[in-house]
DNA sequence: TCTTTCAGCTAACACTTGTTTGTCAAAGAT
DNA sequence: ATCTTTGACAAACAAGTGTTAGCTGAAAGA
């Protein structure tokens, strides 16, 4: 069953309207202060058209983050079982990498999902939450298998991922304020803390303290 | 010399239109959702009056701001030469302990800051930019301190103190959407991740590498 | 070919917004 | 007691908002 020219015209003017947003957020401007007939302007579109597409304005929000969650999820995927035999130290390397090649692309998108994290919107809110959960903890089994490939005891993985993601999230906010190639520093200081991080855990599964 | 009776009112009401606005945000809403005129409604006052107290909106929200990079430097001041004494582990559940503390109080102030250091506008991201880093800077002045106290080698306090400030953030942020009985096992974990953290560079600073 | 569907349009409604202008009464100064 | 200052006010302005109702023309289905 083929796509008709309706839905195809459909979906396109659909992505413009959200192109159009995105357009619009690019200047650092909040989700919240976007007016509909401005999106609607944006996209070269009558704002009553905009109705054909969304419910209302908090299904336009919606899409939109689902689309950023989906971009950021895309990004951060990888070939576990590579991660794995790579070793921790190149595998921090590798993650980090991954993130400030997103965040590069995707600046917006970022900002977005941060700013709306802590959003009015419950609806919003909790799309966030849950994709960002998804990360920790595919992040931290990650490190339970690479830990068990090489025979180690077992550390705290599903702590040491959360941590690694704020990490990571902190630099990346960071980050949105400098410029590209002052990126390159903070993503080192970001590799550096997530080793000591690594590092910390490995000795706390030995029995180490404070 | 003494406040007149004109000073003494100016001071309250604009602390009162202050208040509004908190009141407002209390729900969860941005700051960037705030109009002039629902703010003075909640205040009792006429829309023009505002322009008696700030120049602008824009104003207003910098007073916002102001005030709550105080109070969250307020509650994160503790005596520094007992924090060193203590040793690590203790150390670390104090600084979680208190920023717990402020969570429970202020949790709308947090979020305002974490909003706004994303937000659209340069001069609310700077300032809270520049109240973290100093925040950063304190902590690692102590960690470095500390150390020393141990006669311990030095370690890369400057990165140990800016990830423990991205856990604990992050740790906030997630406490945010929790009740307040189950932000302590939120804190819990953030004790352990600083711990782990604190290890990690302290192994580093042994030579130790992953 | 005829009919139905529907994306996009204009017009309108009932607001809300930030800001300016000018008035007024109370406080401070002389 | 008189004059100046000033915080609070109502009215008005131009522009914006989300949303509904009704029309038009082209594509889809019969």
């Amino acid at each position: 069953m083929a796509e008709t020219t309706r839905q195809r015209q459909k979906r396109q003017t659909r992505e413009r309207i959200l192109e159009a947003a995105r357009t619009l957020m690019a200047g650092g401007r909040g989700l919240d202060s976007l007016g509909l007939r401005e999106v609607a302007r944006e996209s070269g579109l009558a704002a009553t058209s905009l109705y054909n597409h969304f419910p209302d304005m908090d299904a336009l929000g919606l899409a939109l983050i689902d689309s950023c969650c989906f971009r950021l999820r895309s990004a951060m995927e990888y070939e576990r079982r590579s991660m794995i035999e790579i070793g921790p130290a190149r595998a921090v390397k590798e993650l980090v990498g991954r993130f400030v090649r997103y965040l590069n692309d995707y600046e917006n998108d970022f900002r977005l999902l941060v700013q709306q994290r802590l959003g009015s919107h419950d609806r919003y809110r909790m799309r966030i939450q849950r994709e960002l959960q998804l990360l920790v903890d595919e992040l931290a089994e990650d490190v339970r298998q690479a830990v068990a490939a090489q025979g180690r005891e077992p550390v705290p993985a599903e702590q040491e991922a959360e941590a690694a993601i704020a990490i990571m999230f902190g630099a990346g906010i960071s980050m949105l304020d400098n410029t590209v190639t002052a990126r390159r520093v903070l993503a080192d200081h970001a590799c550096l803390q997530l080793e000591m991080m690594a590092l910390g855990g490995r000795m706390m599964a030995q029995g180490t303290r404070l």
